[in-house]
RNA sequence: GGCGGCGUACCCAAGUGGUUAAGGGAGAGGUCUGCAAAACCUCGAUGCAGCGGUUCGAAUCCGCUCGCCGCCUCCA
């Protein structure tokens, strides 16, 4: 059995043929660089992060473009609000963006690629479309024409007669029909504008991606992926330039993810129910986020809470001091391979459309597995499923860091909440110490229930009292 | 109105025709321990929103009902 992606475009899933052997083009749309991300957008970025680095796991050399939209109507709003230039607020979230992915621990995709910096690829684009009879212009403005993409519509099942009846905006009334998208806006007084065959004027929304993707990537390239909201209008005008000005397919798969909600609503701005990334990263680990992502398939709409990270928080604690036991009592060996067995599982289920709760749950299997080695002192075979562990979780994501890394810094971060002082901490544990050696059980217990109290557990192992928060 | 999705144990969540319905969290009992903690072991849905139907066999397919959500407008 080979790798199996849902598609989109035929709301199935297909097996994963690349265009070219042993290569995979991606394209996933980024976010428009107006405000800080927020949980949601964290969710598309691990789905795909996951799909970037499992393709390469499987040993493909992946090409991985996500883009940023950096100029656009909210932009300019934002700009204009705070009296700044487009460019300078669409500069801060770029770098907002570049710290929350590094705090998300995300790969970095071989190509970020900006709208502004692509304006010359995306005027000889909408020209071809014109060129084509595509599109037509109404003053400084250019349109798409669907009336002239017979395709129209396939991606996210809609009819364009049935668009124009449900339309609920007040459309433009030069456009010749309601569903007729902007390629080029003329350029207005404060906005950011460029030289064009139409006058000054900017790129519409859609224009950049099927610009920026056909120069990195080519056309057709093999996975396009997005959040679930973009498949229209976003995706289906993306296919309607690309493919009508080149007769050929945009994307082999489409790939979308379900939305995250809150108290079973989606998470948006105009709701007002969004968490910033960097604010939940200040509350919960970037692991334990990445594990609630994955134990939930990613096109199954998911739930955000506080609790719910909190848990899965727990499970990664569960792994973590796994991985720290294993690192303390297994000697590394460079001989090793890893356990072909524990692989194959992972495969397995990974390809049948990237099923994250299914690999989580080998995980799982195999922490507790190799932790009952550890208390029955069997050590045959040990390093290369702690290997094959290690592999597991770097494709996830998970375990990017030291077991040791981890749990002092959750230690720390607890701490630090609290104002309590570590030497404080430890030296109640050495005059505990000094108690149990004396066999005073009342004063050894009476100092645990004083820092338990705190939220202090400590734990006696043969290395000596370690201690933990909660 | 059109299109699509969801409803599985106390909570989260896999599984979409066939041996015992994954996994995480919480809980109960146990092993270990001076006592704990951690770890491990055991237990936990005779049932998968409800009602019908197809089938030798259904959580899984079909129909209806109830409840919830998304897209159709900027949105990851």
């Amino acid at each position: 059995m080979s790798l199996q992606i849902h598609n989109t475009l035929s709301g199935k899933k297909e097996p994963f043929v690349p265009v070219k052997e042993g290569e995979v083009r991606m394209y996933v749309c980024g976010v428009t660089v107006y405000d800080s991300s927020h949980i949601g957008h964290a969710r598309f970025l691990l789905t795909f992060d996951v799909v970037y680095r499992y393709l390469k796991f499987l040993g493909y050399q992946v090409t991985f473009v996500r883009n940023f939209t950096d100029v656009d109507d909210k932009i300019i709003q934002r700009a204009n609000a705070q009296g700044l230039a487009s460019e300078v607020i669409a500069e801060r979230y770029i770098r907002e963006f570049a710290e929350d992915s590094a705090g998300l621990g995300l790969a970095s995709p071989t190509h970020e690629p900006r709208a502004t910096a692509h304006i010359p690829e995306i005027i000889a684009l909408i020209r071809r479309l014109e060129e084509k009879g595509l599109a037509y212009r109404v003053e400084g403005d250019v349109f798409f024409s669907v009336d002239r993409f017979p395709g129209y519509g396939k991606l996210s099942k809609k009819r364009i007669e049935e668009l124009e009846a449900g339309a609920r905006v007040e459309v433009d009334e030069r456009k010749k029909k309601p569903m007729d998208f902007a390629l080029w806006k003329a350029g207005k007084q404060g906005e950011p504008s460029w030289e064009s065959p139409w006058g000054r004027g900017r790129p519409g929304w859609h224009i950049e991606c099927s610009a920026m993707s056909t120069k990195y990537l080519g056309q057709p390239f093999d996975i396009h992926g997005g959040g679930g909201d973009l498949v229209f209008p976003h995706h289906e005008n993306e296919i309607a330039q690309s493919e009508g000005a080149f007769d050929l397919p945009l994307a082999r798969y489409w790939m979308h993810n379900g939305f995250l909600r809150k108290d079973r609503e989606k998470m948006s701005k105009s709701l007002g129910n969004i968490d910033p990334v960097r604010e939940v990263l200040r509350r919960h680990e970037a692991a334990a986020l990445r594990h609630y992502f994955l134990a939930s398939h990613y096109r199954s709409p998911l739930d955000f809470s506080d609790q719910a990270l909190e848990e899965a928080g727990k499970g990664m604690e569960r792994v973590y001091e796994t991985m720290d036991r294993l690192d303390r009592s297994v000697p590394a060996n460079g001989e090793l391979a890893p356990e072909p067995r524990l692989l194959e599982g992972f495969r397995r289920e990974m390809d049948d459309d990237f099923n994250t709760p299914r690999a989580l749950a080998l995980i799982f299997d195999e922490i507790r597995s190799l932790n009952r080695m550890l208390d029955e002192d069997k050590r045959e075979g040990l390093g290369s499923r702690v290997l094959a562990l290690k592999v597991i979780g770097e494709t996830l994501g998970l375990l990017q860091e030291s077991p040791g890394a981890f749990l002092q810094r959750k230690k720390e971060r607890w701490i630090r909440g609290r104002g309590i002082s570590p030497d404080v901490v430890e030296e109640l544990i050495n005059k505990r110490e000094r108690a149990r050696s004396a066999k005073q059980w009342q004063e050894a217990d009476r100092i645990r229930a004083e820092l338990q109290e705190k939220g202090i557990t400590l734990e006696d192992t043969p290395g000596g009292t370690l201690w933990k928060v909660r």
